[in-house]
DNA sequence: CAGCTTGCTCGGGGATTCCCTGATGGCACG
DNA sequence: CGTGCCATCAGGGAATCCCCGAGCAAGCTG
C-alpha cells in the first residue's frame, strides 16, 4: 500500500523486466525525458522480478508476458500475491487475444503491444500509474467479445458456457478431428454436427472456422479446465 | 541529422528495420556513444525499408525476422536483389534453431537474437561492417550440427523439412488464419496456398486438414507463447 | 553446359466442408 | 402451457479441400 502523494518531488519508480536488453534500453529511452519517472530497476527474469521488487519500493512494474523460463502470466500472478497494490503493466510481442484477457484475470492493470507508438506506451504507463486500467484500442475490441457479451464472463471460462454436447465437439476439434470424423465417432449426421459448431462459434465469439480450431487446440493443449 | 564535426571519419550509417519502435529506440541508445556509428534510418515494414534503402546509401541494415507483414527472410531476400551487397544483419527473438541457416541462405550476413546482451549486439555490427559474418555461438553450434549430420532428417524437427515459404504459411495457419486470409496476406493466390498447404502435410506425414491446423497451431504455441 | 532437383507459383474440377436459414421434437422451468 | 434451451437434421450456395497437372526460376551435379 502507497500513499498517493502528489508531490511534484516524488518520481515513479519502475521495474523492467524484459529478457531483451535491447527492449529495456528501449523503455528507458522513452522515459528519459520524462522526469517525474525513472526506471528504478531492471529484470531478466520472473525470480529476478520478485527478487527485487521484494527489495525496493516500485510504483509500477512494466513486464514482457513472454519471458525466457516463466510465462509472464504467472509472473502477474506471483507479483500480485506479493504486493497485491503493485500495479503491472503488461507488455506483448503479438497481438495475441488469449494473452490480454488472461493477463487482465491474473492482476495485471494495462495490457499493450509492443508495436505501439511510443506516446501510446507514455500515455499507458501514466494512466496505469493514476490507478486506472489501460487497455489498447485492439485489446480492448476484443475484450468487448468476450465482456460485454456476458458479465459472468470473467469469472467464468467461456468454454463453460457450451453445453455438454457442444464441449464434447469442441474438444475433439482440439484433437484434430474433421467435421465428418466427429459425425461418425459420435454416431451423427455431419449436419449436426455443423449446428454444433456454429453454436459454439456464436457462444464463443470467434467468427471463422480456422480460428475456432486454433482455440479448441489450444484449449486441449493447455488444460484450462477451471 | 546531426551535423558531425569530425569530417576524417567516415560515419557508417545503418538502417534499422523493426516494427516495434520501443526496439528501435534501444538499438539507437545501444550506439548512441559509438561515434563513428549512427542509426541514419528507421523503417517498420519490409516496403517501407526497400523504399529507404533506394533512396539513401546505407553501410548496413540491421532487420527483425519477423515482421508485421512480410516475412524477415523476405526482406532479406529483396534486399539482395536490390543491392546486393549491403550487409544485412538479422535479429530474431526466437532461438536459432530454425531461422539462423534460412536467413543465411537468405543472404544475411550475420545473425543474433535480441535476447543478445547489448555489448555482443555491438561487437556483431562491427563485425559484419568489416565485411565478416557473425554467427552467434548458439547459431554457430546448431550450424555445424546441420552440417555434420549431413542426411539425418528423421531427428531433426519435422517442420525443418518445410521451405521458408511454407513455414510462412504453417505460422500463419498456427495463428488461426484460413486459407482465403493467407492468400489474401501474402497476396497470393488461393490455389498457391493451397499446394503450399498439401507440401507440408506431405513434409509432416498428416493427411488430414484439420490434423494440419492442429499441428500448426501447437507448433505456433510452443514455439513463442514460452 | 546440359540435365536434374527443388521451390514457388497457379489452374481444373470434383468432393467436402462451411455457413446461413429454418424445422422438429424433447425437456425443464415458471 | 407458453417460453427457452438443447439436440437433431435438411437445403443450398459459397468456400474449402484435395487430387490432378504445369510453367518458371534458381541451384546443384556430372
Amino acid at each position: 500500500m502507497k500513499a498517493t502523494t502528489s508531490q511534484q518531488e516524488k518520481q515513479q519508480r519502475i521495474l523492467i523486466v524484459d529478457d531483451h536488453p535491447i527492449f529495456r534500453k528501449g523503455i528507458i529511452m522513452l522515459l528519459e525525458h520524462e522526469d517525474d519517472i525513472v526506471i528504478y530497476g531492471e529484470a531478466e527474469t520472473a525470480a529476478d522480478a520478485l527478487r527485487q521488487v521484494e527489495r525496493h519500493d516500485y510504483d509500477l512494474v512494466i513486464s514482457d508476458i513472454s519471458l525466457e523460463e516463466t510465462n509472464g502470466i504467472e509472473l502477474v500472478k506471483s507479483l500480485k500475491a506479493l504486493k497485491p497494490h503493485l500495479p503491472v503493466l503488461v507488455l506483448s510481442m503479438h497481438d495475441e487475444s488469449l494473452y490480454a484477457e488472461r493477463a487482465l484475470r491474473a492482476g495485471a492493470r494495462g495490457y499493450l503491444m509492443k508495436q505501439a507508438p511510443p506516446d501510446q506506451v507514455v500515455a499507458a504507463i501514466r494512466q496505469v500509474l493514476r490507478g486506472e486500467l489501460y487497455l489498447s484500442a485492439a485489446a480492448n475490441l476484443l475484450m468487448l467479445n468476450s465482456f460485454v457479451s456476458g458479465r459472468d464472463h470473467s469469472t467464468k471460462s467461456m468454454v463453460e458456457k457450451l453445453s455438454d454436447r457442444e464441449l464434447e465437439i469442441f474438444e475433439l476439434l482440439g484433437k484434430g478431428r474433421g467435421t465428418s470424423m466427429i459425425a461418425h465417432d459420435l454416431r451423427l449426421s455431419v449436419k449436426t454436427v455443423e449446428a454444433h459448431r456454429s453454436h459454439i462459434k456464436a457462444k464463443l465469439g470467434i467468427s471463422t472456422a480456422p480460428e475456432l480450431v486454433r482455440a479448441a487446440v489450444e484449449w486441449v493443449t493447455h488444460q484450462q479446465a477451471r
